[in-house]
RNA sequence: GGCGGUGUAGCUCAGAUGGUUAGAGCAUACGGCUCAUAUCCGUAGUGUCCCCCGUUCGAUCCGGGGCACCGCCA
């Protein structure tokens, strides 16, 4: 039997979970499920990261103690994973009792081995802080957060002799090409072993940090960050006795985002191979979800939630959404818009209409069963490629080609549309000669939608399971691969449910209605009294010139009623000819200032999208020196 | 500062060891069908392939320079 071992990061509890988590753990559900139809013992492992000063800081803030803050944000997690259908055989956390003695057995095993050795370093240490800060880190010499000198200081700390694994890694990486994938980030790991490995710290004295797993064998240290964490990925399936560690490490599989691409690709490996244990199989590293790259700027204060969205639209639109959208490996822009138009293209034009038509015509023209199946050379071509669509699906999620995957199932979606169309079954109806033909292509249709079902069901189980069982098909739980190598799979005489629509089709409100997007930038509230004390007018430019030696700044002559000076920060969007002419509006009774050496005696007003701005103007006529209310 | 990546249709992106008309999806327009969620099927476009210089019979692709964005490293 083959076996498959997936696992994600195990995620930091000093934040609650958002799109990043979840993209990495619905991708490592995926193929989890895609390899447990493939008929593979499968094993997926998530958790959390709760050791560090980071988290025992929140918890201070929080005022918890560590255990009760780390229960708390592991919790959430825990909580939120069932919500996006995500099928964990389990989930390891770092303060969990095994976890620790696991860390501390290795600890010793690489010590006895002697690659870890006590050192004293002497650095910039912040006081504030409570950390050290390399040269390059501080900005003007001083800590970028305290802008304070740090003073400094000697410590003592335990290392692992990484270095002395740099060409074994080197070797490794080389003659496995697929050690770590996607290629881009093969290359980045391998120039950067370009340069000498330094050893990696790997304590911190009990006098900075408790929160902790104590050395082995040293008291008054206890182990940081990355020997405490990666070694989840052994604990999680039993190391080192255990029958699921010598049947699923061999083939293990990381996913990570980029952020911690050295970690994973040079830590992890040196590590194990200081404790004698076989590297990993793959590193496989995606990139990062940009929210609203274009679409929202800082100045409109607004936040997209995608997290939210999936309540919204639904879990398998998010899920299908977040594969066919982003190239794994490469980042993506997230906007609700391109989610929205995924939605109803694909899932409710292509996909939801599809198995709308297909049952609603075995409903009206086979009496709601499945009709028998005849041999027409006709539909050879089709049958030939529904038969190739498997290998070719398959290769993709292989390759972690998620996207690709989908865009092959959509080709045959919109194939049998077209077969749809060219067969004209309601013509077919219409003639009792023609009813043997008219079961077949019904049949066919059916048939297609079984395999296309059972393609997409790793990425929306609901929709896959929906679709199945309104085809008479019983055990959902257990459908495989193995039943789409071969056509005529769905068995004849079952009983066809129509059902309402599987995706309707969604239509996307603006803004200002959206739960999940809000204002975080707005000001306190004021009386219309408050209002009042602004003595705002229509005004007319008559004058406009640049302000020497600034690019921003503009003169205007303005005519109120009365003619004055201003100056405004426009000048990148405006050009001084641009503005002669127009009405404007101008706040009259600001306090007079003086910009660059010239005095101004009021300000207009401008809506600042960030990269630039734009004049507030009038809808119709309006009078100068008019009043606005 | 060093190394690397990216720049192609309104949008998101494919692509070619250099060779006639540079592609897909979405969006748009028109036509067809009526089983279906105003869906589906067909047809039609649209491009300085970032800019400049060079190599070449020929460059969007190769080389050099530049600009913009991104990543890694220092």
């Amino acid at each position: 039997m083959n076996n498959f071992y997936i696992t994600t990061p195990i995620y930091y509890v000093n934040a609650s979970p958002h799109i990043g988590h979840a993209y990495t753990t619905i991708v490592a559900d995926i193929m989890a499920r895609f390899y447990r139809m493939m008929g593979y013992r499968s094993y997926f492992l998530t958790g959390t990261d709760e050791h560090g000063d980071k988290v025992a800081e929140a918890a201070m803030q929080a005022g918890e103690t560590p255990q009760d803050y780390v229960d708390r944000i592991s919790g959430q997690f825990r909580a939120l994973w069932p919500k996006l259908a995500i099928t964990n055989d389990y989930f390891v956390r770092t303060t969990d009792k095994d976890h620790v003695g696991v860390v501390r057995s290795i600890l010793q095993k690489v010590y006895d081995a002697g690659d870890i050795y006590f050192g004293e370093y002497e650095g910039y240490y912040c006081v504030g802080c409570e950390r050290f800060y390399r040269e390059s880190e501080l900005v003007d010499g001083m800590c970028p957060d305290h802008r304070t000198v740090p003073e400094t200081r000697k410590e003592s700390n335990y290392f692992f002799r990484m270095s002395k694994y740099q060409n074994w890694l080197i070797e490794h990486i080389k003659n496995n090409p697929e050690f770590i994938r996607p290629e881009r980030y093969r290359n980045e790991v391998l120039a950067f072993l370009k340069e000498p490995l330094e050893d990696l710290c790997i304590s911190r004295p009990k006098t900075r940090l408790t929160w902790g797993i104590t050395l082995p064998f040293d008291e008054n240290y206890v182990t940081y960050v990355w020997f405490d964490a990666l070694i989840n990925y052994l604990t999680g399936i039993g190391y080192p006795d255990s029958e699921d560690f010598k049947t699923f490490w061999p083939v293990s599989q990381h996913l990570i985002a980029k952020d911690i691409l050295k970690p994973h690709g040079i830590y992890w490996p040196t590590m194990l191979k200081g404790a004698g244990i076989e590297p990993y199989k793959h590193l496989n590293v995606h990139g990062y979800w940009n929210i609203d790259r274009n679409k929202m700027s800082k100045s409109r204060g607004t936040v997209v939630k995608p997290l939210d969205l999936k309540d919204k639209y639904g879990l398998d639109a998010f899920r299908y959404f977040l594969m066919r959208d982003m190239v794994f490996g490469l980042d993506s822009n997230f906007t609700e818009d391109a989610l929205v138009q995924r939605i109803n293209s694909d899932l409710a034009n292509d996909l939801g209409n599809l198995v709308s038509r297909s049952l609603s015509m075995a409903v009206k023209y086979c009496e709601g069963r499945v009709p028998r199946k005849g041999d027409y050379p006709d539909d050879n071509l089709l049958i030939e490629q529904a038969l190739k669509l498997f290998p070719e699906v398959e290769k993709a999620f292989q390759s972690l080609m998620f996207h690709k995957a989908l865009i092959s199932v959509w080709d045959f979606i919109n194939l049998t549309n077209r077969y749809i169309v060219e067969q004209e079954p309601w013509v077919l109806a219409k003639d009792p000669a023609a009813k043997a033909r008219l079961d077949t292509v019904i049949y066919n249709i059916l048939e297609e939608l079984r395999i296309i079902a059972i393609l997409v069901f790793p990425v929306m189980p609901d929709a896959a399971g929906d679709i199945l069982s309104r085809l008479g098909i019983e055990d959902i739980a257990s459908q495989n691969f193995d039943s789409i190598r071969k056509w005529g799979g769905l068995p004849e005489g079952n009983i066809i449910t129509r059902g309402t629509s599987l995706f309707p089709r969604v239509e996307h409100e603006r803004p200002a209605d959206e739960s999940s997007t809000q204002l975080t930038d707005t000001k306190e509230e004021i009386t219309f009294q408050d209002f009042e004390k602004i003595d705002m007018r229509v005004a007319l430019v008559v004058k406009a010139e640049r302000v020497k030696k600034s690019d921003k700044l503009l003169k205007l002559q303005i005519d109120v009623g009365e003619m004055r000076t201003i100056v405004a920060g426009i000048g990148k969007s405006y050009r001084p000819e641009d503005l002669v002419g127009k009405k404007i509006t101008v706040i009259l009774n600001m306090k007079p200032v003086k910009l660059m050496g010239v005095e101004s005696h009021g300000m207009l007003l401008a809506a600042d999208s960030g990269d630039r701005v734009s004049l507030v103007s009038f809808d119709g006529d309006a009078d100068v020196g008019a009043k606005i209310s």
